[in-house]
DNA sequence: CGTACTATTGATAGATATCAACGCTGGTGG
DNA sequence: CCACCAGCGTTGATATCTATCAATAGTACG
């Protein structure tokens, strides 16, 4: 089933005409490699991306070279929604492993947002990427290098399982530690010492390109994790929902 | 003149209309302390809260007991927007200043989206907390404390000359080192040094309460600040704008 | 097989935290 | 009016964390 109904189901329920529409407009597909820029700071692209397979980022260099990774986008994830509003992009996205890649007309975005129920859907998308962001800030801020991995294992767990590209306690997990240090804002050396640290503490393990995670209530309690950010629980929700400003 | 049209009209003109109805929705006035918490992580606000006057910010407590500050919210910035969609809080918004902060029933924003040109705004305005957000992810991982501060205070020169709170070259800015330190993820004392060095360097000096930037073009090339993501060039914009998801 | 990228480890340097002390300032009560 | 107090800013000495540099080993792939 198409990632992004998938993730959007997780926020309510859809119609099936809701359905339809997305499968529709998510057939225009290309594969791209990895490490492959799919749009750069400055651009204006005129199709909106999302990605249905594979892992791509956010991500910005520095004046002194560096690169900083601001976000993960995973299957069922948007890349530029809000260049119509903006403009122009303030960062680039890039592929980091091969992914496939939808390329959707913004007059198509506009017909999503026509239908009520996914434009609301869309719209929490868009929150809840901000409230990863806010939490990813408490991650580099707040925590060492190794507790920021940890928290960021328990969030990729929680999201992949959205998009059922998780079982109970792993997933395909296609980084370098190169990534991991560009994202924790520390050095790949120091990223590597912070994981065996991990694997030392029985809390998470790695095999080839998969992370396990056997116990992940210990993990949550580590890490600091509390998935209410990710806006996952119906209990939550239901109230008045005015339209999106 | 209202901080808030002052601020949206940044984005585009508005008509007299939507002046008056932005008079007319902010006049519920509340006096509040500095550090008052507004909005606990947790809470579902009946109404939507605005800055008007004073600082305030987003901040969360980490389960070690540090307080990691998100966002400033300066007068013309929306606290909660967002919380019709996402239903609860995830994070406590506070004063840091004594400051003015405006209660708008959810009803009212619903009045207000509903002009095609407010809507925009609106959330244009989002789009660019999300945006500044990105940016402070980038100045905690990847720069330096002395050139983190640097950066953030080219951003509040932007921010606060936009809502006619700051000349060519200075602006109030009331915070102690200990919520700066809480802002770059630094302790206080480290601050106080970075802030020296910048003194130093001649590229920031206080007076009172006050930030003086004595040469912006200076601090901007030592903090690597590029407006870009404050999406304040009106060339950057005028493209198909959709209707808000 | 090489070759290139990635992971791992050790030794050392540099940045930041921690602990502790002192001074300044503004408010407050005697 | 002055003494005192609390909060904030500043500085020094030392400890801890993280970066840097360098070398080696594992792995994937043409």
């Amino acid at each position: 089933m198409n990632r992004l109904t998938r993730k959007l189901e997780g926020f309510g329920p859809l119609g099936d005409d809701d359905r339809r529409l997305l499968d529709e407009l998510t057939t225009n597909v290309h594969e791209v490699p990895a490490r492959t820029d799919l749009i750069r700071e400055g651009d204006r692209p005129e199709d909106v991306h999302l990605v249905l397979e594979g892992f791509a980022c956010r991500y910005k260099l520095t004046e002194d070279g560096r690169r900083h990774i601001m976000a993960y986008l995973v299957p069922g994830d948007f890349c530029d929604l809000h260049v119509a509003i903006l403009g122009q992009m303030d960062h680039t996205i890039g592929t980091l492993s091969p992914a496939r890649v939808v390329h959707i007309p913004r007059r198509d975005i506009d017909r999503l947002v026509q239908r009520p129920t996914l434009a609301k859907a869309l719209w929490w998308a868009t929150l809840v990427d901000e409230a990863v962001l806010r939490e990813w800030l408490v991650n580099v801020g707040a925590r060492d290098a190794a507790k920021a991995l940890a928290h960021l294992f328990c969030e990729l767990l929680v999201r992949l399982r959205a998009v059922g590209l998780a079982d109970a306690n792993s997933y395909e997990f296609p980084l370098t530690q190169d990534e991991l240090a560009d994202t924790a804002g520390v050095t790949a050396v120091h990223i590597n010492r912070s994981l065996k640290a991990l694997r030392g503490e029985g809390l998470v393990t790695f095999h080839g390109k998969r992370v396990v995670i056997s116990d992940a209530e210990r993990l949550f309690a580590y890490s600091g994790f509390n998935p209410n950010y990710l806006h996952r629980d119906r209990r939550m929700r239901g109230r008045s929902l005015a339209p999106a400003p």
